[in-house]
DNA sequence: TTGGTATATCGGGAAATTCCGATATATATT
DNA sequence: AATATATATCGGAATTTCCCGATATACCAA
Protein backbone atom coordinates (compact mmCIF):
# COMPACT_ATOMS: atom_id res chain seq x y z
CA UNK A 1 0.00 0.00 0.00
CA UNK A 2 1.60 3.14 -1.49
CA UNK A 3 0.85 5.93 0.50
CA UNK A 4 1.58 8.22 -1.72
CA UNK A 5 -0.05 6.85 -4.54
CA UNK A 6 -3.47 6.49 -2.61
CA UNK A 7 -3.10 10.76 -1.69
CA UNK A 8 -2.30 11.36 -5.59
CA UNK A 9 -5.52 8.74 -6.27
CA UNK A 10 -7.69 11.14 -4.13
CA UNK A 11 -5.74 14.45 -4.83
CA UNK A 12 -8.61 15.06 -7.54
CA UNK A 13 -12.46 16.19 -7.46
CA UNK A 14 -13.94 14.15 -10.54
CA UNK A 15 -12.32 10.98 -8.49
CA UNK A 16 -13.75 11.88 -4.94
CA UNK A 17 -16.85 12.60 -6.52
CA UNK A 18 -16.64 9.16 -7.99
CA UNK A 19 -16.03 7.11 -4.76
CA UNK A 20 -18.79 9.32 -3.32
CA UNK A 21 -20.91 8.21 -5.42
CA UNK A 22 -20.30 4.55 -5.17
CA UNK A 23 -21.12 4.57 -1.27
CA UNK A 24 -24.86 4.61 -2.38
CA UNK A 25 -24.86 3.29 -6.05
CA UNK A 26 -28.86 2.68 -6.14
CA UNK A 27 -29.42 6.55 -5.03
CA UNK A 28 -26.52 7.80 -7.34
CA UNK A 29 -26.95 5.51 -10.57
CA UNK A 30 -30.80 4.63 -10.93
CA UNK A 31 -29.56 4.28 -14.56
CA UNK A 32 -27.90 1.20 -14.21
CA UNK A 33 -30.46 -1.53 -15.63
CA UNK A 34 -32.72 -3.54 -13.14
CA UNK A 35 -31.76 -6.91 -13.43
CA UNK A 36 -28.06 -6.27 -13.22
CA UNK A 37 -28.43 -5.50 -9.44
CA UNK A 38 -25.37 -3.73 -7.80
CA UNK A 39 -23.33 -6.32 -5.82
CA UNK A 40 -20.46 -5.74 -8.27
CA UNK A 41 -21.03 -2.55 -8.25
CA UNK A 42 -21.74 0.19 -11.61
CA UNK A 43 -20.32 0.17 -14.69
CA UNK A 44 -17.66 2.14 -16.30
CA UNK A 45 -20.37 3.96 -18.83
CA UNK A 46 -22.71 4.61 -15.74
CA UNK A 47 -19.93 6.78 -14.05
CA UNK A 48 -19.03 8.17 -17.21
CA UNK A 49 -22.34 9.86 -17.99
CA UNK A 50 -22.39 11.46 -14.32
CA UNK A 51 -19.19 12.80 -14.43
CA UNK A 52 -19.89 14.60 -18.13
CA UNK A 53 -15.88 13.76 -19.44
CA UNK A 54 -14.73 11.47 -21.72
CA UNK A 55 -14.85 7.24 -21.50
CA UNK A 56 -11.35 7.13 -21.92
CA UNK A 57 -10.85 9.29 -19.21
CA UNK A 58 -13.09 8.07 -16.86
CA UNK A 59 -12.01 4.03 -17.46
CA UNK A 60 -7.87 5.58 -16.62
CA UNK A 61 -9.30 7.31 -13.31
CA UNK A 62 -10.91 3.95 -12.32
CA UNK A 63 -8.24 1.81 -12.91
CA UNK A 64 -5.89 4.50 -11.26
CA UNK A 65 -8.41 4.06 -8.27
CA UNK A 66 -8.15 0.35 -8.67
CA UNK A 67 -3.96 0.40 -8.72
CA UNK A 68 -4.46 2.37 -5.05
CA UNK A 69 -6.79 -0.52 -3.96
CA UNK A 70 -9.34 1.78 -3.17
CA UNK A 71 -11.78 0.18 -5.88
CA UNK A 72 -12.68 -3.07 -6.94
CA UNK A 73 -13.46 -4.39 -10.10
CA UNK A 74 -15.09 -6.99 -11.99
CA UNK A 75 -15.37 -7.75 -15.28
CA UNK A 76 -18.84 -9.58 -16.64
CA UNK A 77 -19.58 -10.00 -20.27
CA UNK A 78 -19.19 -6.93 -22.03
CA UNK A 79 -19.03 -4.53 -18.56
CA UNK A 80 -16.73 -3.60 -16.14
CA UNK A 81 -18.28 -3.12 -12.79
CA UNK A 82 -16.68 -1.37 -10.27
CA UNK A 83 -17.30 -1.19 -6.36
CA UNK A 84 -15.65 0.45 -3.43
CA UNK A 85 -13.05 -1.42 -1.22
CA UNK A 86 -14.41 -0.44 2.21
CA UNK A 87 -11.37 -2.13 3.95
CA UNK A 88 -9.26 0.30 2.29
CA UNK A 89 -10.94 3.39 3.45
CA UNK A 90 -10.68 1.99 7.29
CA UNK A 91 -6.99 1.17 6.78
CA UNK A 92 -6.10 4.65 5.58
CA UNK A 93 -8.27 6.19 8.29
CA UNK A 94 -5.92 4.40 10.89
CA UNK A 95 -2.65 4.79 8.87
CA UNK A 96 -3.81 8.54 9.12
CA UNK A 97 -3.33 8.45 13.11
CA UNK A 98 -0.83 6.36 13.17
CA UNK A 99 1.39 6.51 10.17
CA UNK A 100 1.09 9.76 8.61
CA UNK B 1 -11.04 22.38 4.60
CA UNK B 2 -10.22 21.68 1.24
CA UNK B 3 -10.38 17.78 1.07
CA UNK B 4 -8.15 18.37 -2.94
CA UNK B 5 -5.62 20.35 -1.44
CA UNK B 6 -5.16 18.21 1.85
CA UNK B 7 -4.67 14.82 -0.19
CA UNK B 8 -2.60 16.96 -2.76
CA UNK B 9 -0.14 18.23 0.41
CA UNK B 10 -0.24 14.29 1.27
CA UNK B 11 0.78 13.24 -1.99
CA UNK B 12 4.66 14.06 -1.88
CA UNK B 13 6.81 11.69 -0.11
CA UNK B 14 9.12 14.86 1.24
CA UNK B 15 6.10 16.01 2.33
CA UNK B 16 5.12 12.96 4.20
CA UNK B 17 8.16 12.37 5.96
CA UNK B 18 8.07 15.74 7.59
CA UNK B 19 5.12 15.42 8.68
CA UNK B 20 6.34 11.95 10.62
CA UNK B 21 9.69 13.38 11.67
CA UNK B 22 7.30 16.26 13.58
CA UNK B 23 5.27 13.82 15.44
CA UNK B 24 8.78 13.69 17.34
CA UNK B 25 10.95 16.70 17.10
CA UNK B 26 13.20 15.62 20.05
CA UNK B 27 14.43 12.32 18.13
CA UNK B 28 14.32 13.23 14.83
CA UNK B 29 16.11 16.66 15.29
CA UNK B 30 18.68 16.53 18.31
CA UNK B 31 20.07 19.48 16.39
CA UNK B 32 17.90 22.35 16.85
CA UNK B 33 19.39 24.43 19.79
CA UNK B 34 18.60 22.94 23.84
CA UNK B 35 17.60 25.74 24.96
CA UNK B 36 14.99 26.89 22.27
CA UNK B 37 13.04 23.46 22.91
CA UNK B 38 10.12 21.97 21.08
CA UNK B 39 6.58 23.58 22.21
CA UNK B 40 6.26 25.91 19.00
CA UNK B 41 7.67 23.04 16.58
CA UNK B 42 10.90 22.84 14.28
CA UNK B 43 12.39 25.70 12.45
CA UNK B 44 12.88 25.59 9.15
CA UNK B 45 17.07 25.23 8.66
CA UNK B 46 16.72 22.09 10.82
CA UNK B 47 13.86 20.79 8.46
CA UNK B 48 15.44 21.40 5.29
CA UNK B 49 18.80 19.92 6.65
CA UNK B 50 17.24 16.58 7.37
CA UNK B 51 15.68 16.26 4.05
CA UNK B 52 18.35 17.20 2.01
CA UNK B 53 16.63 19.91 -0.58
CA UNK B 54 17.12 23.60 -0.65
CA UNK B 55 15.80 25.69 1.43
CA UNK B 56 13.10 27.36 -1.28
CA UNK B 57 12.22 24.16 -1.67
CA UNK B 58 11.00 23.50 2.56
CA UNK B 59 9.69 26.92 2.79
CA UNK B 60 7.25 26.32 -0.05
CA UNK B 61 6.56 22.68 0.99
CA UNK B 62 5.96 23.88 4.67
CA UNK B 63 4.13 26.60 3.84
CA UNK B 64 1.81 24.15 1.33
CA UNK B 65 1.07 22.10 4.42
CA UNK B 66 -0.32 25.21 6.91
CA UNK B 67 -2.13 26.10 3.70
CA UNK B 68 -3.87 22.68 4.01
CA UNK B 69 -3.62 23.08 7.39
CA UNK B 70 -2.11 20.26 8.58
CA UNK B 71 0.67 22.19 10.30
CA UNK B 72 1.02 25.43 12.02
CA UNK B 73 3.56 27.96 12.98
CA UNK B 74 4.54 30.74 14.84
CA UNK B 75 7.42 33.48 13.66
CA UNK B 76 10.21 33.72 17.04
CA UNK B 77 12.45 36.40 16.40
CA UNK B 78 14.70 35.17 12.73
CA UNK B 79 13.19 31.43 13.08
CA UNK B 80 9.91 30.46 11.90
CA UNK B 81 8.70 27.07 13.93
CA UNK B 82 6.54 24.49 12.43
CA UNK B 83 4.30 22.31 14.36
CA UNK B 84 1.98 19.54 13.64
CA UNK B 85 -2.23 20.30 14.01
CA UNK B 86 -2.97 17.10 15.43
CA UNK B 87 -6.63 18.05 15.17
CA UNK B 88 -6.15 18.10 11.62
CA UNK B 89 -5.86 14.54 11.37
CA UNK B 90 -7.94 13.42 13.29
CA UNK B 91 -10.64 15.33 11.50
CA UNK B 92 -9.20 13.79 7.93
CA UNK B 93 -9.11 10.47 9.76
CA UNK B 94 -13.14 10.96 10.31
CA UNK B 95 -13.50 12.37 7.01
CA UNK B 96 -12.19 9.44 4.99
CA UNK B 97 -14.86 7.43 6.73
CA UNK B 98 -17.89 9.59 6.65
CA UNK B 99 -16.84 11.60 3.37
CA UNK B 100 -14.55 10.08 1.02
C1' DT C 1 24.42 51.67 9.73
C1' DT C 2 26.60 47.57 8.23
C1' DG C 3 26.82 42.87 8.01
C1' DG C 4 25.14 38.19 9.13
C1' DT C 5 21.67 34.63 9.48
C1' DA C 6 16.86 32.63 8.76
C1' DT C 7 13.05 32.47 5.94
C1' DA C 8 10.09 33.77 1.98
C1' DT C 9 9.31 34.71 -2.72
C1' DC C 10 10.30 34.73 -7.71
C1' DG C 11 11.36 32.68 -12.31
C1' DG C 12 11.95 28.64 -14.63
C1' DG C 13 13.26 23.79 -16.64
C1' DA C 14 11.88 19.08 -16.21
C1' DA C 15 8.56 15.79 -15.07
C1' DA C 16 3.87 14.45 -13.90
C1' DT C 17 -1.10 15.04 -14.23
C1' DT C 18 -5.44 16.21 -16.52
C1' DC C 19 -8.35 15.28 -19.94
C1' DC C 20 -9.15 14.76 -24.77
C1' DG C 21 -9.91 12.23 -29.49
C1' DA C 22 -8.65 8.24 -32.00
C1' DT C 23 -7.98 3.60 -32.02
C1' DA C 24 -7.62 -1.18 -30.22
C1' DT C 25 -9.58 -5.02 -27.78
C1' DA C 26 -13.21 -7.90 -25.72
C1' DT C 27 -17.64 -9.63 -25.75
C1' DA C 28 -22.36 -10.36 -27.55
C1' DT C 29 -25.64 -10.77 -31.39
C1' DT C 30 -27.14 -12.02 -35.80
C1' DA D 1 -18.19 -13.67 -40.38
C1' DA D 2 -20.00 -9.07 -39.75
C1' DT D 3 -21.79 -5.69 -36.74
C1' DA D 4 -22.64 -3.39 -32.46
C1' DT D 5 -21.56 -2.13 -27.78
C1' DA D 6 -18.48 -1.60 -23.58
C1' DT D 7 -14.09 -0.83 -22.06
C1' DA D 8 -9.04 -0.18 -22.45
C1' DT D 9 -5.08 1.86 -24.39
C1' DC D 10 -2.42 5.27 -27.06
C1' DG D 11 -0.66 9.92 -28.37
C1' DG D 12 -0.77 14.49 -27.19
C1' DA D 13 -1.91 19.58 -25.79
C1' DA D 14 -2.55 22.21 -21.71
C1' DT D 15 -1.83 22.63 -16.96
C1' DT D 16 0.24 21.58 -12.58
C1' DT D 17 3.85 19.88 -9.61
C1' DC D 18 8.64 19.27 -8.32
C1' DC D 19 12.62 21.28 -7.14
C1' DC D 20 16.19 24.38 -8.20
C1' DG D 21 19.13 28.95 -8.03
C1' DA D 22 18.75 33.77 -7.38
C1' DT D 23 16.95 37.34 -4.92
C1' DA D 24 14.09 39.74 -1.47
C1' DT D 25 12.65 40.39 3.21
C1' DA D 26 12.88 40.06 8.26
C1' DC D 27 15.35 40.14 12.23
C1' DC D 28 19.54 40.37 15.05
C1' DA D 29 24.16 41.92 16.54
C1' DA D 30 28.02 44.93 16.42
Amino acid sequence: MDQVEIFKALSNKTRLQILNWLKEPEINFPGQAEHVGFEDGVCVGQIQLKTGLTQSTISEYLSLLQRAGLVQSVRKGQWTYYRRNEAAFETLSQLILTKV
